[in-house]
DNA sequence: GCAAATTAATGATTTATTCAAG
DNA sequence: CTTGAATAAATCATTAATTTGC
Protein backbone atom coordinates (compact mmCIF):
# COMPACT_ATOMS: atom_id res chain seq x y z
CA UNK A 1 0.00 0.00 0.00
CA UNK A 2 2.28 2.56 1.23
CA UNK A 3 5.21 3.10 -1.42
CA UNK A 4 8.45 1.95 -2.85
CA UNK A 5 10.36 0.75 -0.13
CA UNK A 6 14.21 0.39 -1.09
CA UNK A 7 14.60 -2.83 -2.61
CA UNK A 8 18.01 -4.41 -2.83
CA UNK A 9 19.33 -5.25 -5.99
CA UNK A 10 21.33 -8.81 -6.77
CA UNK A 11 24.25 -6.96 -8.33
CA UNK A 12 24.07 -5.29 -4.80
CA UNK A 13 23.06 -1.55 -5.34
CA UNK A 14 20.12 -0.45 -3.44
CA UNK A 15 17.85 1.41 -5.11
CA UNK A 16 14.98 3.34 -3.41
CA UNK A 17 11.97 4.14 -5.35
CA UNK A 18 10.79 6.95 -6.11
CA UNK A 19 7.85 8.19 -3.35
CA UNK A 20 4.79 6.82 -4.57
CA UNK A 21 1.78 8.49 -3.05
CA UNK A 22 -0.84 6.52 -1.50
CA UNK A 23 -4.72 7.59 -2.56
CA UNK A 24 -5.01 9.23 0.41
CA UNK A 25 -2.15 11.53 0.70
CA UNK A 26 -2.88 12.28 -3.30
CA UNK A 27 -6.40 13.02 -2.31
CA UNK A 28 -5.26 15.60 0.11
CA UNK A 29 -2.84 17.26 -2.06
CA UNK A 30 -5.71 17.74 -4.74
CA UNK A 31 -7.78 18.79 -2.45
CA UNK A 32 -5.29 21.46 -1.25
CA UNK A 33 -4.38 22.26 -4.75
CA UNK A 34 -8.05 22.93 -5.60
CA UNK A 35 -8.49 24.56 -2.78
CA UNK A 36 -5.91 27.25 -4.62
CA UNK A 37 -2.65 26.51 -2.59
CA UNK A 38 -0.54 26.63 -5.98
CA UNK A 39 3.27 27.27 -4.27
CA UNK A 40 3.00 26.20 -0.92
CA UNK A 41 5.42 27.87 1.71
CA UNK A 42 8.73 25.82 3.38
CA UNK A 43 6.15 26.32 6.14
CA UNK A 44 3.40 24.88 4.36
CA UNK A 45 5.06 22.03 3.12
CA UNK A 46 6.34 20.88 6.61
CA UNK A 47 2.90 20.80 7.91
CA UNK A 48 1.77 19.20 5.25
CA UNK A 49 4.41 16.31 5.00
CA UNK A 50 3.87 15.85 8.74
CA UNK A 51 0.72 15.31 8.40
CA UNK A 52 0.93 13.36 5.13
CA UNK A 53 3.32 10.78 6.72
CA UNK A 54 0.92 9.15 8.82
CA UNK A 55 -0.65 7.78 5.57
CA UNK A 56 3.05 6.51 4.25
CA UNK A 57 6.38 7.41 3.70
CA UNK A 58 6.80 10.86 2.24
CA UNK A 59 9.64 13.34 2.61
CA UNK A 60 9.13 17.31 2.45
CA UNK A 61 10.61 17.88 -0.92
CA UNK A 62 7.94 15.10 -2.31
CA UNK A 63 5.22 17.77 -1.25
CA UNK A 64 7.08 20.35 -2.99
CA UNK A 65 8.02 18.60 -6.04
CA UNK A 66 4.19 17.26 -6.75
CA UNK A 67 3.22 20.55 -6.17
CA UNK A 68 5.59 22.01 -9.17
CA UNK A 69 5.00 19.33 -11.03
CA UNK A 70 1.11 19.35 -11.10
CA UNK A 71 0.85 23.07 -11.32
CA UNK A 72 3.02 22.64 -14.56
CA UNK A 73 0.81 19.66 -15.83
CA UNK A 74 -2.15 21.39 -15.32
CA UNK A 75 -1.08 24.11 -17.31
CA UNK A 76 0.19 21.95 -19.55
CA UNK A 77 -2.79 19.82 -20.36
CA UNK A 78 -4.97 23.47 -21.07
CA UNK A 79 -2.56 24.52 -23.28
CA UNK A 80 -2.04 20.94 -25.05
CA UNK A 81 -5.78 21.88 -26.14
CA UNK A 82 -4.98 25.04 -27.71
CA UNK A 83 -1.87 22.99 -29.79
CA UNK A 84 -1.69 19.36 -29.67
CA UNK A 85 -3.92 17.25 -32.37
CA UNK A 86 -1.53 14.83 -32.83
CA UNK A 87 0.03 14.98 -35.72
CA UNK A 88 -2.16 17.82 -37.68
CA UNK A 89 -1.42 21.14 -36.59
CA UNK A 90 -4.90 22.80 -37.54
CA UNK A 91 -5.38 24.22 -34.15
CA UNK A 92 -8.38 26.60 -35.00
CA UNK A 93 -10.85 27.67 -32.69
CA UNK A 94 -12.11 25.60 -30.02
CA UNK A 95 -15.19 24.33 -29.45
CA UNK A 96 -17.48 25.97 -27.85
CA UNK A 97 -20.11 24.93 -24.96
CA UNK A 98 -23.16 23.15 -26.10
CA UNK A 99 -25.17 25.79 -25.89
CA UNK A 100 -23.82 28.30 -28.67
CA UNK A 101 -23.12 25.12 -30.66
CA UNK A 102 -25.08 26.26 -33.64
CA UNK A 103 -23.43 29.78 -33.22
CA UNK A 104 -19.61 28.20 -33.09
CA UNK A 105 -20.66 26.42 -36.28
CA UNK A 106 -22.06 29.39 -38.23
CA UNK A 107 -19.06 31.09 -36.96
CA UNK A 108 -16.43 29.10 -38.46
CA UNK A 109 -18.45 28.49 -41.20
CA UNK A 110 -16.64 31.15 -43.71
CA UNK A 111 -13.39 29.47 -42.30
CA UNK A 112 -13.90 26.68 -45.58
CA UNK A 113 -9.91 27.49 -46.73
CA UNK A 114 -8.51 23.84 -47.89
CA UNK A 115 -6.25 21.48 -45.44
CA UNK A 116 -3.85 20.32 -47.15
CA UNK A 117 -1.91 18.53 -44.30
CA UNK A 118 -4.85 16.98 -42.23
CA UNK A 119 -5.22 14.03 -43.46
CA UNK A 120 -8.05 13.89 -41.71
CA UNK A 121 -9.76 10.06 -43.03
CA UNK A 122 -6.42 8.10 -42.96
CA UNK A 123 -9.68 5.56 -43.89
CA UNK A 124 -10.24 3.40 -46.55
CA UNK A 125 -13.57 2.80 -45.61
CA UNK A 126 -14.36 5.42 -48.62
CA UNK A 127 -13.13 3.14 -51.18
CA UNK A 128 -16.86 1.16 -51.16
CA UNK A 129 -17.91 4.19 -53.03
CA UNK A 130 -15.32 5.89 -54.67
CA UNK A 131 -15.67 9.76 -55.84
CA UNK A 132 -13.42 9.94 -52.96
CA UNK A 133 -9.95 10.06 -54.30
CA UNK A 134 -8.67 12.41 -51.69
CA UNK A 135 -5.54 12.38 -52.32
CA UNK A 136 -5.35 14.55 -48.97
CA UNK A 137 -6.64 17.81 -50.20
CA UNK A 138 -10.35 18.29 -50.03
CA UNK A 139 -13.19 15.99 -49.97
CA UNK A 140 -15.27 15.68 -53.02
CA UNK A 141 -18.55 13.48 -51.81
CA UNK A 142 -21.12 15.99 -53.47
CA UNK A 143 -21.42 13.27 -56.40
CA UNK A 144 -23.59 10.77 -54.74
CA UNK A 145 -24.67 12.64 -51.16
CA UNK A 146 -27.17 15.04 -50.59
CA UNK A 147 -25.63 18.54 -49.62
CA UNK A 148 -23.97 18.38 -46.36
CA UNK A 149 -26.54 19.55 -44.08
CA UNK A 150 -24.69 20.80 -41.44
CA UNK A 151 -27.49 23.19 -40.45
CA UNK A 152 -27.98 22.11 -36.40
CA UNK A 153 -31.55 22.14 -35.82
CA UNK A 154 -31.15 22.54 -32.22
CA UNK A 155 -34.10 21.17 -30.19
CA UNK B 1 -30.89 0.49 -39.97
CA UNK B 2 -29.97 4.17 -39.06
CA UNK B 3 -31.94 4.61 -35.83
CA UNK B 4 -33.69 7.59 -34.14
CA UNK B 5 -35.80 9.33 -36.73
CA UNK B 6 -37.86 12.02 -36.24
CA UNK B 7 -41.64 10.78 -35.25
CA UNK B 8 -44.38 13.34 -35.51
CA UNK B 9 -46.34 12.86 -33.48
CA UNK B 10 -50.48 13.41 -34.15
CA UNK B 11 -50.47 16.59 -31.61
CA UNK B 12 -48.14 18.30 -33.91
CA UNK B 13 -45.13 17.85 -32.00
CA UNK B 14 -41.62 16.32 -33.68
CA UNK B 15 -40.07 14.24 -31.25
CA UNK B 16 -36.09 13.23 -32.28
CA UNK B 17 -34.62 10.48 -30.64
CA UNK B 18 -31.22 10.65 -29.77
CA UNK B 19 -28.72 10.38 -32.44
CA UNK B 20 -27.67 6.16 -33.27
CA UNK B 21 -25.04 5.91 -34.65
CA UNK B 22 -24.20 3.68 -37.34
CA UNK B 23 -21.09 1.15 -37.23
CA UNK B 24 -19.89 2.24 -40.10
CA UNK B 25 -19.44 5.88 -38.09
CA UNK B 26 -18.36 4.52 -34.89
CA UNK B 27 -15.26 2.66 -36.92
CA UNK B 28 -14.61 5.49 -38.56
CA UNK B 29 -14.63 7.35 -35.13
CA UNK B 30 -13.10 4.70 -33.61
CA UNK B 31 -10.54 4.71 -35.79
CA UNK B 32 -10.05 8.37 -35.74
CA UNK B 33 -9.43 8.23 -31.88
CA UNK B 34 -7.34 4.58 -32.57
CA UNK B 35 -4.86 7.23 -34.80
CA UNK B 36 -4.52 9.75 -32.08
CA UNK B 37 -7.07 12.44 -32.85
CA UNK B 38 -8.88 13.64 -29.34
CA UNK B 39 -10.02 16.92 -29.27
CA UNK B 40 -11.07 17.96 -32.96
CA UNK B 41 -11.20 21.30 -33.84
CA UNK B 42 -14.60 22.65 -35.09
CA UNK B 43 -13.14 22.39 -38.70
CA UNK B 44 -12.44 18.94 -37.91
CA UNK B 45 -15.76 17.94 -36.42
CA UNK B 46 -17.75 19.60 -39.66
CA UNK B 47 -15.45 17.24 -41.80
CA UNK B 48 -15.80 14.21 -40.05
CA UNK B 49 -19.36 14.54 -39.90
CA UNK B 50 -19.87 15.79 -43.44
CA UNK B 51 -17.76 12.63 -44.14
CA UNK B 52 -20.36 10.30 -41.72
CA UNK B 53 -23.05 12.01 -43.09
CA UNK B 54 -22.68 9.27 -45.68
CA UNK B 55 -23.47 6.57 -43.58
CA UNK B 56 -26.61 8.08 -42.07
CA UNK B 57 -28.13 11.07 -40.39
CA UNK B 58 -25.39 12.83 -38.23
CA UNK B 59 -25.10 16.16 -37.22
CA UNK B 60 -21.22 17.98 -35.86
CA UNK B 61 -22.42 17.90 -32.39
CA UNK B 62 -22.86 14.07 -32.22
CA UNK B 63 -18.99 14.05 -33.45
CA UNK B 64 -18.12 16.55 -30.78
CA UNK B 65 -20.33 14.79 -27.78
CA UNK B 66 -18.78 11.54 -28.93
CA UNK B 67 -15.00 12.40 -28.62
CA UNK B 68 -16.12 13.87 -25.28
CA UNK B 69 -17.78 10.74 -23.86
CA UNK B 70 -15.04 8.39 -25.78
CA UNK B 71 -11.99 9.89 -24.63
CA UNK B 72 -13.81 10.52 -20.61
CA UNK B 73 -14.75 6.78 -20.71
CA UNK B 74 -11.39 4.87 -21.91
CA UNK B 75 -9.79 7.36 -19.45
CA UNK B 76 -12.35 5.54 -16.93
CA UNK B 77 -11.36 2.20 -18.37
CA UNK B 78 -7.40 3.02 -17.88
CA UNK B 79 -7.94 4.64 -14.23
CA UNK B 80 -10.04 1.23 -13.16
CA UNK B 81 -7.12 -0.81 -14.02
CA UNK B 82 -4.53 1.20 -12.31
CA UNK B 83 -6.42 1.33 -8.91
CA UNK B 84 -4.20 2.19 -6.54
CA UNK B 85 -1.76 4.60 -8.52
CA UNK B 86 -4.62 7.09 -9.78
CA UNK B 87 -4.32 9.46 -12.68
CA UNK B 88 -1.18 11.11 -11.28
CA UNK B 89 1.57 8.96 -12.02
CA UNK B 90 3.78 11.40 -11.10
CA UNK B 91 6.74 11.13 -13.11
CA UNK B 92 9.60 12.72 -11.72
CA UNK B 93 12.14 12.00 -13.75
CA UNK B 94 14.38 14.51 -11.84
CA UNK B 95 13.45 13.60 -8.60
CA UNK B 96 16.82 12.39 -7.47
CA UNK B 97 18.01 14.61 -4.63
CA UNK B 98 21.06 16.29 -6.97
CA UNK B 99 19.52 19.28 -5.21
CA UNK B 100 19.43 19.85 -1.62
CA UNK B 101 16.08 20.32 -0.01
CA UNK B 102 17.49 23.19 1.89
CA UNK B 103 18.27 25.34 -1.06
CA UNK B 104 14.74 24.69 -2.88
CA UNK B 105 13.08 25.57 0.26
CA UNK B 106 14.90 28.79 0.73
CA UNK B 107 13.78 29.50 -3.00
CA UNK B 108 10.43 29.01 -1.93
CA UNK B 109 10.46 30.60 1.08
CA UNK B 110 10.03 34.28 0.15
CA UNK B 111 6.64 32.90 -1.44
CA UNK B 112 4.89 33.51 2.28
CA UNK B 113 2.96 35.88 0.67
CA UNK B 114 0.85 33.48 -0.82
CA UNK B 115 -2.80 32.89 0.33
CA UNK B 116 -2.56 34.34 3.54
CA UNK B 117 -6.29 33.25 3.79
CA UNK B 118 -5.34 29.71 3.39
CA UNK B 119 -5.10 28.38 6.99
CA UNK B 120 -3.18 24.84 6.24
CA UNK B 121 -3.40 22.65 8.97
CA UNK B 122 -3.91 24.65 12.23
CA UNK B 123 -1.78 22.02 13.92
CA UNK B 124 -2.25 24.10 16.79
CA UNK B 125 -5.88 23.02 16.69
CA UNK B 126 -5.58 19.46 15.91
CA UNK B 127 -7.51 17.98 18.16
CA UNK B 128 -9.83 20.29 19.67
CA UNK B 129 -11.68 21.85 16.92
CA UNK B 130 -14.83 22.86 17.44
CA UNK B 131 -16.64 25.42 15.46
CA UNK B 132 -14.73 26.73 12.69
CA UNK B 133 -17.63 26.52 10.46
CA UNK B 134 -18.33 29.79 8.74
CA UNK B 135 -15.26 29.91 6.54
CA UNK B 136 -14.29 26.39 6.91
CA UNK B 137 -14.31 23.99 4.26
CA UNK B 138 -13.55 20.48 5.94
CA UNK B 139 -12.14 17.23 4.69
CA UNK B 140 -13.63 14.45 6.03
CA UNK B 141 -11.62 11.23 4.95
CA UNK B 142 -14.22 9.19 6.20
CA UNK B 143 -12.32 5.70 4.54
CA UNK B 144 -10.69 3.14 6.18
CA UNK B 145 -7.62 5.30 7.91
CA UNK B 146 -7.77 6.86 11.18
CA UNK B 147 -9.22 10.00 10.68
CA UNK B 148 -6.62 12.86 9.53
CA UNK B 149 -9.08 15.72 9.53
CA UNK B 150 -7.47 18.86 8.15
CA UNK B 151 -9.60 21.77 7.60
CA UNK B 152 -8.58 24.46 5.33
CA UNK B 153 -10.33 27.73 5.93
CA UNK B 154 -10.37 29.93 2.70
CA UNK B 155 -11.75 32.80 1.71
C1' DG C 1 -39.68 -17.71 -30.11
C1' DC C 2 -41.48 -13.31 -28.04
C1' DA C 3 -42.11 -9.48 -25.39
C1' DA C 4 -41.97 -7.50 -20.72
C1' DA C 5 -38.53 -6.55 -17.41
C1' DT C 6 -34.01 -5.61 -16.26
C1' DT C 7 -29.34 -4.26 -17.08
C1' DA C 8 -25.49 -2.35 -19.76
C1' DA C 9 -23.92 1.29 -23.12
C1' DT C 10 -23.58 5.45 -24.48
C1' DG C 11 -25.57 9.95 -26.25
C1' DA C 12 -26.49 14.55 -24.24
C1' DT C 13 -26.47 18.01 -20.25
C1' DT C 14 -24.90 20.07 -16.42
C1' DT C 15 -21.32 21.29 -13.13
C1' DA C 16 -16.66 22.29 -11.45
C1' DT C 17 -11.99 22.80 -12.55
C1' DT C 18 -8.09 25.38 -14.50
C1' DC C 19 -5.44 29.13 -16.56
C1' DA C 20 -4.90 33.65 -17.65
C1' DA C 21 -6.78 38.18 -19.67
C1' DG C 22 -8.59 42.49 -17.96
C1' DC D 1 -9.95 39.73 -7.93
C1' DT D 2 -13.06 38.95 -11.55
C1' DT D 3 -14.32 36.70 -15.46
C1' DG D 4 -13.88 34.38 -20.20
C1' DA D 5 -12.42 30.10 -22.57
C1' DA D 6 -12.45 25.63 -22.67
C1' DT D 7 -12.73 21.56 -21.06
C1' DA D 8 -13.25 17.13 -18.15
C1' DA D 9 -15.91 15.11 -14.50
C1' DA D 10 -20.24 13.95 -13.04
C1' DT D 11 -24.64 13.18 -14.07
C1' DC D 12 -28.97 12.55 -16.51
C1' DA D 13 -31.57 10.11 -20.04
C1' DT D 14 -32.50 7.02 -23.79
C1' DT D 15 -31.41 3.38 -26.48
C1' DA D 16 -29.52 -1.54 -27.18
C1' DA D 17 -28.65 -5.93 -25.00
C1' DT D 18 -29.85 -9.32 -22.11
C1' DT D 19 -32.61 -12.05 -19.16
C1' DT D 20 -36.72 -14.13 -17.88
C1' DG D 21 -41.44 -16.19 -17.76
C1' DC D 22 -44.49 -17.96 -20.57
Amino acid sequence: MSGSFCIKSSSGGTKCGRWNPTTEQVRVLTDLFRSGLRTPSTDQIQKISSQLSFYGKIESKNVFYWFQNHKARERQKRRRVSVDDIDHSLREEKMASTKNWGEITRVTEPDQRVIETLQLFPLNSFDEHKEMKTTTTTFAYTIDHPPLDLRLSFM
